[in-house]
RNA sequence: GGGUCGCUAGCUCAGCUGGUAGAGCACCGGGCUUUUAACCCGUUGGUCAUAGGUUCGAAUCCUAUGCGACCCA
């Protein structure tokens, strides 16, 4: 377990009496080395990368690299020290992979001594030739080793690595140096960012860079938090949402936006919500709904793709086949079907399905708000394969159009996967005057005690009156797919520093 | 907010119904010129999360607190 007091005294002050005899013993090598010149050097030049050089090489036999002579200038940190009389093998890893390093008497001389000191954790630099042991393996006989970097903290358990989970996300440096799977973890984040943006760039769309702080938090129903801007004396919040600036932005003239970033919501912390979390949020002018639907699906395949190699995955141990074609639902006939009703239409006729099942409604609760609670309650945990869940209510869609042969309801999907939201898009509301009602709704909710409800934006409305071009808009949450598609149960595991208790 | 489980050496973990706190790795000393979870020999390391309580005696039982994990609202 980390003590969080020893290591508020570690940080503030080299406190000796609280080190443990491990971190005594190195500060006590550090000091002798410091005598003998040493001054964590910044000269050493990296010319090759471990893994690089095991990958390149590893066909080459044993003769091959006596016949070339291949030298190689590397550096990188000791995970695994064999040391003998007057001879002795490390293993050093860098962020390409890992290399073994022999260093011998014959070799290195009176160095030896020295390098036979050096402890697990430490960074350092070698130079010389690559040849094979007698069982093969690929190793560079060192001629030449220079300590780079002293390392006063013991490392984890050399093959568990470390498993305490609070230590995993409070010091995220220490599981990365010791678990490669989280370092993997990682590169596959990116991996899966970098295919978004590739099929995001390829359609023509423009990568923009939105607010953090907002003067009035809006684009979602979300608690933001607050901060104060000193010098003008004036309150901000941290953007719950960037879309009333990205549909700003088509009003400007922009016709394919997007942004991936971080949100904010002061919420509460659990296996699926982290504080920040990441956003992709793309606005296409004049798009269609059912076009989004296809490219969201393309977008959702091709990043499972990416890392996984295959559309049929396992997830928390169950299937999910993610290569067939999404189903699109509407979220009253799933209810319909669940529920065992014939008709779901009218107001009455929702609440008496929600009184039916047993449902606490809220005073303040339209029919709207009720249907989705139903919907949440009793549909949403069960969607595990793929589902397009459209025409949400008005009401709980305050930034989205109305449907034409239907104003009650709004031309809304969201996506679903393994009982999770994963994408919210809807055409965007672009009628002022209706958007200006909308707001004042929010208000009133406000008034009523919800504390999710929306800001009245001033600003937007006016943005709004200068004409917005008909749009489609798309959120899809980044760490979520992250998690589907490297099989992890926590957002915790995707995100390298989440925010803890 | 409620419930369940966990917290033992730097790390990974044992420690059963209460009876002297252990192992492997790491560390320290010694040996070893092709090892590779290197090996062999010998040491060192603990406020058993914290604070109370029960008891002749508590890592173990009880209560509270802290931190964490999971489930529920």
């Amino acid at each position: 377990m980390v003590k969080s007091t020893t290591l508020l005294k570690q940080h503030s002050k080299m406190d000796t009496k609280d080190l443990n005899k491990i971190q005594k013993d190195r500060e006590e090598k550090l000091k002798k080395l410091r005598d003998a010149g040493f001054n964590f050097p910044n000269d050493f030049e990296k010319k090759d990368n471990l893994g690089d050089v095991a990958e390149q090489f590893s066909n080459e036999t044993k003769i091959d690299l006596e016949e070339k002579v291949v030298s190689v200038q590397s550096a990188g940190r000791i995970i695994f020290k064999r040391v003998m009389g007057k001879v002795s093998f490390m293993t050093l890893e860098d962020a390409s992979g890992r290399l073994q390093a022999y260093f011998s008497l014959d070799n290195l001389g009176d160095d030896l001594a020295q390098i036979k000191e050096w402890d697990l954790g430490d960074i350092v630099g070698i130079s010389g030739n690559l040849f094979r042991t007698k069982t093969e393996e690929l190793t560079i006989e060192v001629k030449e080793a220079k300590l780079l970097t002293k390392s006063l903290n013991p490392m984890p358990e050399k093959h568990k690595g470390i498993s305490n989970i609070e230590t995993i996300y409070r010091q995220r440096y220490i599981d990365l140096m010791s678990n490669q799977d989280s370092r993997e973890l990682f590169i596959k984040r990116n991996k899966i960012i970098q295919s978004l943006r590739k099929n995001l760039e390829e359609k023509g769309f423009l990568e923009v860079e939105t607010p953090m702080m907002h003067p009035i938090p809006g684009g979602a129903n979300a608690r933001p938090f607050e901060t104060h801007h000193n010098a003008l004396d004036k309150k901000l919040y941290l953007r719950i949402a960037p879309e009333l600036y990205l549909k700003r932005l088509l009003v400007g003239g922009f016709e394919k936006v997007f942004e991936i970033n971080r949100n904010f919501r002061n919420e509460g912390i659990s296996t699926i919500h982290n504080p920040e979390f990441t956003m992709l949020e793309f606005y296409e002018a004049y798009g269609k709904l059912d076009k989004t639907t296809a490219f969201i699906q393309k977008l959702i395949q091709d990043s499972v793709l990416e890392v996984n190699g295959t559309l049929k995955i396992v997830y928390d141990g169950t299937p999910l086949d993610l290569s067939n074609d999404f189903k699109v639902i509407s979220i009253k006939d799933l209810l319909k079907e669940k529920l065992g009703l014939n008709n779901l239409d009218t107001a009455e006729e929702i609440f008496d399905a929600a009184n039916k099942t047993g449902m606490k409604v809220k005073k303040s609760w339209g029919w709207g708000k009720v249907l989705l609670e139903l919907f949440e309650t009793h549909i949403e945990k069960d969607l595990w394969d793929p589902t397009f869940v459209k025409d949400y209510p008005y009401e709980v869609s305050p930034l989205s159009r109305r449907k034409d042969n239907d104003p009650d309801y709004t031309d809304r999907v969201e996506l679903f996967i393994g009982g999770r939201e994963f994408a919210n898009f809807f055409c965007e509301l672009n009628d002022p005057i209706d958007q200006e009602n909308r707001f004042d709704d929010q208000l009133k909710q406000k008034d009523l005690g919800d504390i999710e409800a929306m800001f009245f934006d001033e600003d937007y409305i006016n943005a709004l009156k200068h004409g917005m071009p008909p749009a489609v808009g798309v959120g899809i949450g980044i760490d979520r797919l992250i998690m589907l598609a490297t099989d992890s149960q926590s957002i915790r595991d995707v995100v390298l520093f989440p925010t803890l208790k």
